[in-house]
DNA sequence: ATTTGTATTGTAAACGATTACAAAAAATAA
DNA sequence: TTATTTTTTGTAATCGTTTACAATACAAAT
């Protein structure tokens, strides 16, 4: 493995020569550049980023914090990241945490050790304290999920008005009786998503029940369909269900067919997210649509402006509802 | 932000004995090695990594390089190489190539500089030639996809049996006509794949069909669709269906409710990977359990290994035929 | 030919750690 | 006490870059 050194002798230049042909700096004569370049072929030098980044303080990688890298949810954030942090010639930690605080420090010290320039924090359980400490001297952007009063910039949508409208969908094909699969009040997300469907409910004179609220330890299949277990196990059963995830209501829909009942003819279900398998269900689940390559997008540009000291803003992308099989006739 | 030099400083000693204190060396004395904590505390020191790698030669990073995140095959997979990987005190860099060489070779590129370490390669589309030639100079290891006479150590599953019990459980449960649903023949994985078919139907002198055969382009739920669209638009309609994976799988579980049929009762299915997503569908679907930690774990000691000059074998993981509802009766 | 100004190159000091080796201190032996 | 050994600490080189500043080369102007 050669070094600049080599090069620099091999090319009868010095090592600033070299590095300023590295660096494509245009103080450099055409007749010395092709030396060093000649140089660096024959002794098929690679520059060394170890070398580089500790004499620019920098390592130039974006550490992505999320809880589960299995949530598909998360598979088009991270696109959106990835692809935005190449271009800007940054790379990605992705780091599942599994909503584990050990694991999560470690994570963290990466940045505190200078081994990642900044933050993009997906999780929701993510310890908060720690963050904003971190945040005094690092770069750091929530995405999706965030807490509000933490001065940490983040980019998101607006659940609340997601959830409603998704509730309000259901209203008006004629339900009246709509149950909602929550996760964790703990999560802001899910605080705000049950706001809007009882802003819905509310707005349409209909009454809040708390035996159609159900919440969920998980965010994954199983956790959806010991949910709708629950609801199936009450005497009056709902005719429409409203998961805060895909996932929820993938699990809620197998158990609805499990116990031989159709959607949407018998219950009709809305989810959150738009998965890629919300389409491969039977039916297709009707669901909303998060813009989320365009989430990472923007959390990475924010990211890289944070570093390089520039202050950003907030910022609340738009939503969808997507309409399909499963909130049918 | 200080660094060793000031903690050094504050407390009295030289930089060579607070490294020491950082280290764990047991040739300090207790009383300096309080003056260092107290210090390292007073000046909420912590050490750079970028110095340290530096001096080391190292980055502690492992490259994680596969086609897609999106495909819940890898989930596990990765969950098993970051498990080892943070145990034997490493992180992963999780590079998605989609399937497009410019941005595998920025994840090579990472390597020759110095960036990371070694490489897990699961990529199936990988450029075999730039691999071979990296190893050359790089701790490499191949998980899950390989290539045989590459010289490279790889952990994987014995595919042509796997695909051989799937395929005779078919038979044995009575049907004539399977179908096979592929990927592309160039991939080693679908030939093993196919092999194993073909080994099944021969030995039940079976005929083999050409039409009964369809390879797809890529490897996500519509190319399942669209196989088995045209799989249904033949004369005469298999009885069965092995897909290469659990994502072809379901897609084509898709198309045949789609089309009125159900499932096993007209079509049954097998699948392979075993995914999250495969015992969720409706029918659950029958598939080959591969042991996806256990193979990003055995990857992840592998490689380390190789990082530390030790050399490996090559690995092969006993896999498992998983029988659900979709070839039930 | 000399001066002046500009473009190019080189020297050497960072960046922040680890570690071989030397030096000092402490413990043991004589 | 002094000599010897062992333990603990310090000095300074090193890892491989970048870059401020100094030095040189070259061109233009006198």
């Amino acid at each position: 493995m050669a070094t600049i050194h080599q090069v620099a002798k091999q090319a009868g230049v010095s090592v600033a020569t070299v590095s300023r042909v590295l660096n494509g700096q245009d103080s450099v004569t055409a007749k010395t550049r092709i030396k060093v370049e000649d140089a660096i072929k024959k002794l098929n030098y690679e520059p060394s980023l170890l070398g580089r980044n500790l004499r620019n303080s920098e390592s130039r990688l974006l550490l992505v914090l999320l809880p589960n890298i299995s949530n598909p949810f998360y598979s088009e954030i991270i696109n959106g990241i990835e692809t935005t942090a190449i271009a800007l010639n940054y790379n990605i930690l992705l780091c599942e945490t599994d909503t584990n605080a050990e694991r999560e420090n470690i994570y963290f010290d990466l940045v505190r050790k200078k081994m990642a320039d900044g933050i993009i924090s997906m999780d929701p359980a993510v310890n908060i304290d720690t963050l904003v400490k971190l945040a005094e001297n690092h770069a750091i952007i929530q995405c999706s999920e965030y807490a509000v009063d933490s001065g940490i910039p983040y980019v998101t949508i607006d659940n609340v008005s997601a959830a409603y409208r998704a509730v309000k969908h259901l209203i008006r094909i004629g339900h009246q009786k709509i149950a909602l699969i929550n996760s964790d009040e703990k999560y802001l997300y899910a605080r705000q998503r049950q706001l809007g469907y009882q802003k819905a409910l509310e707005e349409n004179d209909m009454e809040l029940e708390d035996s159609l609220i159900i919440h969920t330890q998980g965010l994954d299949f199983s956790s959806g369909q010991q949910a709708m277990k629950k609801i199936l196990m009450q005497e009056e059963r709902p005719s429409a269900i409203f998961a805060v995830s895909d996932l929820l209501a993938i699990g809620a829909l197998k158990e609805i067919h499990s116990q031989g009942l159709r959607v949407p003819e018998d219950i009709a279900i809305v989810g959150f997210d738009k998965i890629a398998f919300s389409n491969m269900t039977h039916p297709t689940l009707t669901t909303i649509s998060q813009p989320m390559y365009e989430m990472g997008k923007t959390a990475a540009e924010m990211l890289v402006k944070k570093i390089q000291g520039v202050e950003v803003e907030s910022i609340i992308l738009d939503h969808e509802l997507v309409i399909r099989e499963s909130t049918l006739g």
